[in-house]
RNA sequence: UCCCGGGUCGUCUAAGGGCAGGACAACAGGCUUUGGACCUGUGAAUGGUGGUUCGAAUCCACCCCCGGGAACCA
């Protein structure tokens, strides 16, 4: 029987090549049925986007077998770079992105002891020795891409000397770069990466989690597939750029008998449009002040999109419909803002906010008068349930909904027309009032009475909605409107001027202090995720206070008229 | 100059000898108390040249282009 490889017309599941490999290999019922993943950030940094990406891959691929896991595994060979501030912040994400993986949660460092104990083992049995050539003597004895490398004359050392000298080295005896080990392999091979690879090299330094235990770390090439071996891992899933480390993957892992024996396979890693993705980059970002932090939520960080708004279910979808490949690409970040706004759409209030306010006075509606009007939070979802919306004489609406000279197609604010207060009343523009310098202050307008709640009595055509706020029971806020960071595609194309800070864009943040919120906007917490009728979602930041609501804007709504102008 | 990957609509991807399909974006229309959402429709692709075949995106050959690779980083 033929099986389907590729997915049918109407497919919910973007194609996954690890997925469909997994699958294969529980039908044919490799490693006896068993898929343990893992996600082994190095704690040198915080998570974005691209790590996201993994995470999903790594968790949905365990989720394919019964009883699959997926380990959590801080990296943290190189005592150097890393440190335990970002093991929480990792943990945090991983959690918040809605992935579990229970007790199992390791550290690198936690196999110091066996892995040193693996390495006298491959001493032994005559697969390593230490090497006692300066750096540049073994940079140099390596070769290069079109030169095989020359063996070390340290290369046929006794066992017994080698047994000696890496005992010393672990017991600090020696100075930096005074030997290291070094698996044997073949240093004429056409893959420089099998040529004589180091696993250990002395390095006096303090670690986050061993402290000063050790002065011998292992190198991620030995370290790594021994640790996927330790763990019973079954798939060891990574970027494209450490493809050409599989056949040393290969060898260390069959070095020892493991079971399961760990494979590792490769796929693309995430770019996206307008984002840049490396560590180093994002780390300039917030040391040169670019952005306030690792979490400003114009950063792709895991904590950035958190802050900005972000759902886990939205990067979740956006991860599974981009699928797995190992082709080079990069993603239209339209498609991760479409996952965001499908979410955000199914799951945020509407609620009406004023950005940048304009005063309208209703000259026929009484000084002190009020009309309660019930509006529902969701326009076609009754379990959002509703408030109660004030109308009075004097509104703020928004500044933008106004055109003294109309342009052809204009359905909102005008002298003479009449618009929509959302699930409010009908009201006509009669007279405009403007300050010394020719600024339009102040909207006079009349209304229907006979309108409220928004329905024209006659049924009349009213083309326009415009969202309000009744200027009485407005509470005051300040509003941060975020874009895209950059004004480029690819900040880093190298045709461009300069460094890709020249590409920032300096629209990305603006800070509105005056908006007007309806007042059931006051008092939602942190992280509560509302839509701004006609505006777009927006968040409540952690620098919300009672007094003082905060709300970010984390993506707009989509613009048809916006496009229209152009 | 060497080795390893990879090239299908603008973007991400299906089809792996038999109608080049989907999603996003774009465009056009419908509906609408959000110029939102939703619905309908349209345009849009197999890097090149040869070869095998009734038939090639798919197999073969050569070429071109892109990415990665020579850390005591991961």
């Amino acid at each position: 029987m033929k099986e389907p490889k590729g997915k049918a017309e109407g497919q919910e599941n973007a194609p996954n090549f690890v997925h469909d490999l997994v699958r294969e290999d529980l039908r044919t019922n490799k490693h006896g049925g068993r898929v343990v993943t893992r996600f082994p950030p190095e704690p040198n940094g915080y998570l974005h986007i691209g790590h996201a990406k993994s995470i999903c891959l790594n968790f949905t691929t365990a989720e394919l077998a019964e009883g699959g896991r997926c380990h959590l595994r801080f990296d943290d060979t190189n005592p150097e770079a890393e440190d335990t501030e970002y093991v929480e912040s990792i943990r945090e994400d991983v959690r918040w992105l809605g992935f579990d993986w229970g007790s199992h949660e390791y550290f690198a460092s936690d196999y110091f002891q066996r892995l040193y104990d693996c390495a006298v083992d491959l001493i032994e049995r005559g697969f390593a020795y230490v090497d006692s050539q300066t750096l540049e003597e073994i940079r140099a004895g390596r070769g290069d891409f079109y030169k095989p490398g020359v063996n070390s004359p340290f290369r046929e050392r006794s066992v017994e000397e080698n047994l000696d000298l890496f005992a010393r080295m672990r017991a600090g005896e020696f100075e930096e770069g005074a030997h290291v080990l070094r698996a044997k392999i073949d240093m004429a091979s056409k893959d420089v990466n099998l040529r004589d690879p180091l696993m250990y090299r002395i390095r006096k330094a303090h670690h986050h989690r061993t402290g000063d235990d050790w002065c011998i770390y292992p190198m991620y090439d030995y370290a790594h597939p021994m640790s996927d071996g330790f763990e019973g891992i079954t798939h060891s899933i990574c970027t494209l750029e450490f493809a050409h480390h599989n056949p040393l993957y290969q060898w260390f892992v069959n070095h020892f008998e493991f079971d399961p024996v760990p494979w590792q396979y490769e796929f693309a890693r995430l770019n996206l449009t307008y984002t840049v993705m490396s560590k180093r980059l994002l780390k300039r970002l917030v040391e040169e002040g670019h952005v306030s932090g690792w979490d400003d939520p114009r950063m792709p960080t895991i904590a950035g999109m958190r802050r900005r708004g972000y759902t886990p279910a939205a990067i979740r979808r956006f991860a599974e419909r981009i699928g797995v490949s190992r082709r080079d690409s990069i993603v239209d970040v339209g498609l991760l803002e479409h996952a965001l706004r499908e979410d955000l759409n199914a799951t945020s209030p509407r609620t009406m906010a004023v950005l940048r306010p304009l005063k309208l006075v209703i000259e026929n509606f009484p000084d002190d008068g009020q009309i309660d009007l019930g509006a529902p939070f969701s326009p076609d979802d009754p379990s959002f349930g509703s408030r109660t919306l004030h109308l009075t004489r004097e509104l703020f609406v928004e500044r933008d909904d106004f055109m003294e000279e109309p342009v052809k197609k204009w359905f909102r604010l005008a002298p003479g027309k009449e618009v929509r207060l959302r699930y409010g009343a009908l009201v006509t523009c009669t007279d405009v009032v403007k300050n010394a310098a020719g600024e339009v202050t102040e909207l006079r307008c009349t209304w229907d009475p006979e309108s409220q709640g928004g329905n024209a009595p006659d049924g009349r055509r009213v083309r326009g909605t415009i969202h309000w706020v009744s200027a009485k029971h407005a509470v005051d806020a300040e509003v941060r409107l975020y874009d895209r960071l950059f004004n480029e595609e690819n900040p880093l194309d190298e045709a461009h001027e300069g460094d890709f800070t020249a590409r920032i864009n300096p629209g990305s943040l603006e800070i509105l202090q005056n908006a007007k919120l309806e007042p059931n906007l006051a008092t939602r917490s942190h992280g509560e995720r509302v839509q701004f009728e006609r505006l777009g979602y927006f968040v409540v930041d952690p620098d919300s206070t009672a007094e003082r609501p905060v709300y970010n804007r984390t993506i707009q709504l989509k613009d048809s008229w916006a496009k229209k102008r152009k």
